[in-house]
DNA sequence: TTGTATGCGTTATCAG
DNA sequence: CTGATAACGCATACAA
């Protein structure tokens, strides 16, 4: 105890800055040893609700904390309690805009209740998604959000509900096996549909996207369910399945154009899609909307801003990042876990208008 | 050790399937009590390279630890070498598309070399960046990258510079105080300026963008660079400093349109704005590139495939995140820092033309 | 309220 | 090549 005395006033010697000390790592001993207190009570004082009234022995505490700039090891701490206060996500194709508005605002509700998000980004199979997971196991993440599940993977789906800590999917839906947090995707296809339908249209085409992602999957459905509550019979010719991007949109477009009867509207099932449609359109010598309505979906930030402004359905990105972190941290916190579905909505532009029947 | 024994042939009761140890946190301690050998055999074991010719003893330990399902506990690890095998990032600003292209590239690059990411996104001043960084001390990673440091901010500068561990900007430059990885911004400002005086204007605008981005300052250096070069004098009424976004465009444009002198093309620092100064050009009934020709920079995925094509510059952006990382990771393995400047390429598209002289 | 003792899971050092 | 032991920094049950 004397020879960690004389150490003490050696180090508090007015030759070291505040600075100096923040290089050297300081730990709870650090300040113990300088405020001559114990290891214990010195984690037990910082710990405290720093609104409490303070004894002379922890506003000693604090003040030697802060001189040395002490920040506590969460590593450290997380290996005692168990508790990381972190979080894994994996979210392939976070380049993508949708992802990573998804992300940031996953990160953001994270940060501010106190987590880390350990953010990964694979190739998007499972084979990567499954490997990304595992690195963060071994990084003992509290929970996982999950962003680009496929349909029908339910081997992935077995496995991510043996875990034991909580999962749980954003803008994704794997059967009711994992909980999730979505948008009403099946409500936007109707609504798109409907829209369309509305104005006058009934040979509407659809390019859904690929096979395997819910989303693409469920608002397909939406159009069914639109087409058949206004009696139209869907011809499958129209139904076409391309990826997410810009080059899909030209292609589907093309071959639904070519058709012998080609649609006079066409519900492309994202936004990146719809900028490809709007070329196609414009390859072939068509005015949008004056003969081709076009629709998009998700309302990018460009979309309202294209020299036809695209009408499109809104999906909360932002609400559902929110949503996701605030289930997953209560199921953290013990309460069962829940899904979620999140109301979607239709912004008019001007990419749509009645059918131009000559 | 004989009732470690004992309980040994308990837990190894085919009962016990895989599954269920999975659940429960198996440890060193676990596989030591499983083979029957001492922990630290198990950890040396463990993490000898898999290639080598293993002992008995070493085949046993691996055959439990893969029976077992076990997976290293990276938080105690990184407590006991002081080394958390982790990088902060701090990046405002994430559901910006430059944003998240650069943070996928670091995230991923860092994952190959078996690193984790720890990405913040924080507003975007000083002191919310700031509190990313001590969060992200506290969680001790091994080194630091900065996306959003801005002008002129010396005293945050200073503090990053007296850290204990590496910091790289990235995008970014502060003077020569911290180092980075940049695209070569001016060069990017002079073939950009350089294409349209090449087509024969002179009188050409710039969007400069916001003054504390060093980006876009940057960029405006190379226009008066190349406008210099051509000896054409700077008409201080064609810089306008507005924002990144395309509302910033479309004010900026509509400004510079109706000076009394119009400029005959506008170089617009990022292409947002660019598309701002489209929309623009359109209300006023402007047809690009006839009557403005109208340049961008960065070459977002859009950019090729907006109905007029635009003309921009290509910034690596994946590139620069794969350099920020491995140089951040060589200063981590004790190497001096480095800095390193990216080249940039123009990417002519259907936005730029000779001017019309009516 | 404060001090004592112990352990979280891993690895480094040393002895056999 | 393997075993024993200690320590990383923190939090907590328990004793004083």
């Amino acid at each position: 105890m004397t020879s960690s005395r004389e150490q003490t006033e050696l180090v508090a010697s007015p030759s070291e800055s505040t600075e100096a000390f923040a290089a050297k790592s300081v730990s709870l001993r650090t300040i113990a040893e300088e405020a001559d207190v114990h290891v214990s009570t010195v984690s037990r004082v910082l710990r405290a609700n720093p609104n409490q009234p303070r004894t002379a022995v922890a506003e000693r505490v604090w003040a030697t904390a802060e001189r040395l700039g002490y920040r506590r090891n969460l590593v450290a701490s997380g290996l005692r309690t168990s508790s990381t206060q972190s979080i894994g996500v994996v979210s392939p194709r976070l380049y993508d805009i949708m992802v990573s508005t998804l992300c940031y605002s996953i990160e953001a509700t994270a940060r501010y209740a106190g987590y880390q998000a350990l953010i990964s980004s694979p190739p998007d199979d499972m084979g990567e998604q499954m490997r990304s997971v595992e690195f963060l196991l071994s990084r003992r993440v509290d929970g996982l959000i999950l962003t680009s599940l496929h349909r029908d993977e339910s081997v992935f789906a077995d496995r991510l509900r043996s875990l034991s800590i909580p999962v749980i999917a954003a803008n994704r839906h794997l059967g009711d096996q994992v909980p999730s947090v979505t948008c009403d995707d099946r409500d936007g296809g109707r609504q798109a549909t409907g829209h369309l339908i509305g104005l006058g249209h009934t040979r509407i085409g659809i390019l859904a996207g690929q096979r395997h992602a819910s989303t693409g999957f469920n608002r397909m459905l939406g159009y069914r369910d639109a087409m058949a509550a206004a009696g139209i019979e869907v011809d499958e010719a129209l139904v076409m399945h391309t990826d997410f991007e810009v080059e899909g949109g030209i292609l589907g477009a093309h071959a639904l154009l070519s058709l012998a009867q080609p649609p006079t509207a066409i519900f492309a099932v994202n936004d990146m899609a719809a900028v490809g449609v709007l070329g196609a359109a414009n390859q072939r010598g068509l005015q949008v909307p004056r003969d081709l309505s076009v629709i998009g979906y998700n309302d990018i930030p460009v979309a309202a801003h294209l020299p036809t402004p695209l009408t499109t359905i809104h999906s909360p990105l932002r609400q559902m990042g929110e949503h996701a972190v605030s289930h997953l941290l209560s199921t953290i916190r013990g309460k069962d876990p829940t899904s979620d579905i999140l109301p979607v909505s239709l912004v008019v532009r001007s990419s749509t208008a009645p059918p131009n029947v000559p």
